[in-house]
DNA sequence: TAGATTGTTAATCGATTAACAATC
DNA sequence: TAGATTGTTAATCGATTAACAATC
């Protein structure tokens, strides 16, 4: 019966919740759609249909209130949660993830960070040590860890994610580009760099 | 009279491109779009259509020349071009990309390193030096820079991405969490890393 | 009351999927 | 020839946009 959610929507909730956050900064105690779709290049209407997916939220003729529709996209999204992710593979892109300062306000904290390097496994970035990958399991659960976050070279992917899964982590977040092959009950999110770029490419390459 | 190509079909070519190479690797001479839709989690259907967007690619009954179809593909993204990269703000993130090895296989190099702090100014990255951002200008054009990648925090981004379209490049890939305004003519690709983390923990919450 | 703005229904648009003739 | 597989047209599905009644 629970209706299914359009990637899409879901894709613009966190851009709403940012956008509300930086509102509430300001002090600005109600914002309307317009206001929202204009400081995100977002048409007023999309955005009502966004919300009306999830329920009413606003009041006819004022608008919403930041501070409760913040909220309440925070609880959709889940981000209310306090999720613990380890960084698996601390190489350039591990090690600037676990220094990443954007993940806080958004209720995650990275917990762990493995690498199966024998050089750097006991150095410490960002204040959190580097354990072996071979002790995933022990590690995974002894930090609690909620999110898996790959960044190691493709090759090695798949089986960092099912070494990930059987020490008991309810997602991937997966930076190697390469196809994972994970169990429907785990959410996977793949963030590829090479197609934004290459996309850029192309938008440029037509440009000229 | 040209035909708008779909974004999702530009998104995806980047994906068959990297499948391709892979299979020119193994020496494989032709694929089928059932086989390469096979390894990509994409249908047939969906990748024919994609290409028939570009023209004939294949061979009926056949399949298609693995080398021959990468080479095209690659033409469409403009991935021969050897686009040139300035990353502005040496931050985590930033020498993360200074340092990022799947650049290179897809024809963008990083030539030039830019930052506003005065202690990392002079300093090397992946034997590439950190110029003074004030020096935009003068930098992006004695290093021919085609793109510019913003990884500065979110408040400055706008001004640095104003700074870069006024040095002359001629596309933007932003790392900032924010929106950017830019001419119609500069192609702007936005890469957020908040809204994957964000749909992961969504997905999260309703798997519960 | 008049103006503003939501929530929702209807219309449109676009992307994906299905089907199949062409042909290697 | 029979089997395989593309390229393309038609059907379906889903997302966005438009319109407007409800109401603050």
């Amino acid at each position: 019966m629970k209706k299914t959610i359009s990637q899409a929507t879901i894709d613009r909730l966190p851009l709403y919740f940012r956008t509300l956050r930086l509102a509430e900064a300001e002090d600005l105690p109600i914002i309307s759609s317009d206001e929202l779709g204009r400081r995100l290049d977002i048409t007023p209407e999309q955005i009502r249909k966004d919300l009306a997916t999830f329920g009413q939220f606003g009041r006819k003729g004022i608008g919403y209130d930041v501070r409760e529709l913040k909220e309440r996209i925070g609880n959709i999204l889940g981000l209310h949660k306090n999720w613990r992710l380890a960084i698996i593979g601390v190489g350039h892109l591990g090690g600037a993830l676990a220094n990443y300062v954007n993940f806080a306000p958004l209720g995650f904290s990275v917990v762990a960070l493995l690498d199966i390097n024998e050089k750097i496994i006991g150095n410490e970035v960002n204040g959190i040590e580097i354990e072996d990958s071979r002790r995933m399991n022990e590690v995974i659960a002894a930090k609690e860890v909620d999110i898996g976050v790959i960044t190691v070279p493709a090759v090695e992917a798949q089986g960092v994610a099912d070494k990930l899964i059987a020490a008991g982590v309810k997602g991937i977040w997966n930076f190697a580009p390469i196809k994972l092959s994970v169990p429907p009950n785990i959410p996977l999110v793949n963030e590829d760099l090479s197609i934004g770029l290459s996309a850029l490419s192309y938008h440029m390459t037509q440009e000229d």
